[in-house]
RNA sequence: GGUCCCGUCGUCUAGCCUGGUCUAGGACGCAGGGUUUUCAUCCCUGUAACACGGGUUCAAAUCCCGUCGGGACCA
């Protein structure tokens, strides 16, 4: 059988966003699951909105997700003489020509069809004009574009996702495919490098299937090879309409930065419009590579969910090991000013980690949930000292006796274990544990939520673990408010 | 407006092609419970869907037709 050859063909107008993403999996999934190939094409014909830094932004997200593909990467902008070639072609053959038609004549046209209910489409007016006619008017520098002639036909493709999908190009009229011999436009250079990469399937997202019937008849004209095609469901916002820019930033990128990991973004997507077959819900790349297959591809759209996102992070987070973990989430230290990049801070925030992997849904989360263990002196409300109805005497005898029960723990027996057993024992005094457990905790960590009283304290150490109690009991006893 | 695509729990989906095993399964979310000083993890329970109407058939989520609804594209 042939090599399968698929592409990912972004425009660098913005940075790679989620939607895109999944196709490039698809892509990718499609191409290796079948041992073939998958290339990138940079599609930047747009000269106005295509910007190098968008171009670096695709290719860096790509690499940080960890699809890779194959050989050179194909810039449509350092291709325009082959398009010319070919354009040049369809004009020699008749296939196509100069269309002189004004703005104004064709808005005109287009009034009247539809005041006729009919398609709205280009008739054609500037066919009839022979080659000497076109050359004379360009000479004049009369405005054309070049218009390529669509037969008049029923035409039907095979999508490998949605099966037989039919067309009459009667209604689409003849269609631009360049501005100038310099500019060619999207439909025309599509086919002209599919055709030249030798790709075998077209895997896009399914707004791109009205496109689909006018390259195909490009692609007979130019006597291309035909591609396969496969249209992908979209990926829906809250709205249920195609995520986009105006449902705010959907970029790696941004992702990234909060701490999305790379292995969980590509599992959440693939399986939004995908499935196994099975209940399995966690799959590496390598493993979705395996299982892929087009046809449990879903034909409907679906919603890009968050709360799902978040889980499937989480779950790659937990089975992260502590020092990578880590690692991970030391940027997002740093980026909330809790850490700076002295090396030695890394025993310590191994620390924090190893107490928060469960909690963290992503790696960003870190810098709230554990900034106790890096801030000199916790800032919160007293109120949240108090545990349950206890008041403030009580709250202060507790803290007092905690202080006390600490202070005569040797150092060397300063570890969870020992913590646990000695203040459980005191604990369990009173009728209900939190009475000791919950304002220790919450001296050491400012928090009302928070990893354990012994773990806390085990990580903390000694010494910070007593300084943070005698400052919460030095607030209580100036009836000070916290900050 | 025209063309095309789609329609199972709130969400992602299994089942549909090859009708019966579907009083429709799983996951996320949510609610309740257990463990627990709190939060999280973990465990248990619950919640909730075949868009509608007709047809074919002994039997339809599954096949056919229509309606409605949603979306994409073009303008």
């Amino acid at each position: 059988m042939e090599e399968i050859r698929t592409r990912f063909a972004p425009s660098p107008t913005g940075p790679l966003h989620m939607g895109s993403v999944r196709t490039a999996l698809f892509n990718y999934l499609f191409a290796r699951n079948n041992g073939g190939k998958f290339y990138l094409r940079i599609e930047d014909t747009d000269k106005e909105r295509s910007l190098p830094k968008w171009e670096k932004d695709i290719l860096s997200s790509l690499q940080w997700l960890g699809l890779s593909w194959d050989e050179k990467t194909v810039r449509q902008s350092d291709r325009i003489s082959l398009y010319e070639k070919q354009l040049q072609l369809l004009l020699e053959q008749k296939k196509a020509y100069h269309c002189f038609c004004t703005r104004e004549e064709l808005d005109a046209q287009h009034q009247s069809l539809v005041s006729n209910g009919e398609a709205p489409r280009y008739l054609g007016t500037c066919r009839a004009l022979s080659q000497e006619e076109q050359q004379e008017k360009i000479q004049r520098g009369e405005k054309s574009v070049i218009r390529f002639i669509v037969e008049e036909k029923r035409l039907h493709f095979h999508d490998l996702i949605r099966g037989k999908v039919e067309f009459n190009t009667a209604l689409m009229g003849d269609i631009v495919i360049a501005k100038d011999l310099q500019t060619p436009l999207y439909n025309f250079v599509v086919v002209v490098d599919d055709h030249d990469m030798d790709i075998t399937h077209v895997v896009r997202g399914e707004d791109h299937i009205p496109n689909t019937p006018k390259q195909i008849l490009i692609q007979e004209a130019l006597g291309c090879k035909p591609v396969l095609y496969a249209h992908l469901p979209l990926i829906l916002a809250e709205d249920r309409t195609k995520l986009s820019k105006r449902h705010g930033d959907n970029s790696v990128t941004r992702f990234r930065k909060e701490g999305y990991l790379p292995e969980a973004i590509l599992n959440f997507l693939a399986l939004l419009g995908w499935n196994p077959g099975t209940d399995r819900e966690i799959f590496s790349l390598e493993e979705l590579v395996k299982e892929f297959s087009l046809e449990r591809i879903q034909k409907g759209g679906a919603m890009f969910n968050i709360q799902r996102l978040n889980w499937v992070n989480s779950s790659y987070i937990r089975q992260m090991s502590t020092p990578n973990l880590a690692k991970a989430c030391f940027p997002h230290l740093r980026e909330a000013g809790l850490v700076s990049d002295d090396i030695q801070n890394m025993e310590i925030v191994e620390k924090a980690v190893s107490l928060y992997k469960e909690r963290l849904q992503k790696l960003s989360d870190i810098s709230d949930l554990a900034d106790f263990f890096f801030l000199k002196k916790l800032t919160y409300q007293k109120e949240i000292l108090f545990w349950k109805e206890a008041s403030q005497d009580e709250t202060l005898y507790s803290l007092q006796k905690s202080f006390e029960l600490l202070s005569s723990l040797p150092e060397s027996s300063w570890n969870e274990e020992v913590l646990g057993d000695l203040m459980l024992k005191e604990a369990e005094k009173e009728k209900n544990r939190g009475y000791l457990l919950w304002p220790l905790r919450v001296a050491l960590t400012g928090k009302k939520a928070s990893a354990g009283p012994f773990e806390v304290a085990s990580a903390l150490g000694k010494e910070l673990t007593l300084q943070r109690i005698q400052e919460a009991v030095d607030m209580l006893q100036q009836g000070g408010e916290g900050e």
